[in-house]
DNA sequence: CTAAACTCTGGGGTATACTCCACGGTCAAG
DNA sequence: CTTGACCGTGGAGTATACCCCAGAGTTTAG
């Protein structure tokens, strides 16, 4: 597969294939004669497996700390389960403190109300 | 008010007021014949407004464009309460999303914990 | 053979909100 | 007069996830 069919395939564009690659997401692919690269179809994997993770919260880094799971997931289950809860607590950590933001927002709006009644 | 009174009273740090500076969030201050600095005690109401913006979610350059409320509140509840509302919506369209990868996270959870059962 | 299309590389730019460093001037205490 | 605290400046660095550009080799169609 060459970098346009990789590119095509998995709606990425050259930069954000060439970033994961120097980032060690993804492996170096090997060469044609003429140096274009060749990557072999578990890259169109390995994309998606990144793309699902991003959509879950995981940040590059820690997805990149978490491959051994695409590479071999029948064998980390708990693993998987275990980073999945930790984002979960994140996520949910984060929510609260948007709540209680909202709730201050809330308190805003209703102080300038009440200040232009008085006007 | 010099330099350090104003760390002192505000709690930021020489760096982050030197860099509100910059952005034009407080205005230049007086210099003495030395050359310092020297505030005037709006500047701290002022750094506490910007806080308190910031503690809503609004970023240095929302609290830029923001500035003539506080110079002026009386003048433009109506505006203000504008800013807060999209702030709010903003605000909760983010929970929402939030709660959307709670989600799948917890759809993740129960994928790999069957896929553990079926070891 | 030439022009267009495809591919590679290195390196700079973006947004956000700062932090940190180094150099140098100023001032007060002893 | 010197030492240490205080103050100011310019400029680099941090983290995240890319985008964009230019220069140059390669390949393919006509």
């Amino acid at each position: 597969m060459r970098t346009a069919q990789l590119i095509q395939a998995s709606g990425l564009s050259k930069d954000t294939i060439r970033y994961y690659e120097q980032r060690g997401l993804i492996p170096e692919p090997q060469r044609s004669s003429n140096n274009y690269k060749l990557y072999p179809k578990s890259t169109l994997e390995l994309l998606d497996f990144i793309a699902t993770a991003k959509q879950l919260g995981f940040t590059l880094n820690e997805i990149k700390n978490t491959l051994h799971l695409f590479y071999d997931e029948d064998l980390y289950c708990d693993s998987a389960i275990d980073l999945l809860k930790n984002k979960l607590m994140e996520v949910s950590q984060t929510i609260k403190q948007l709540e209680t933001q909202k709730k201050q927002l809330l308190g805003e709006i209703q102080y300038f109300k009440h200040k232009k009644s008085n006007k």
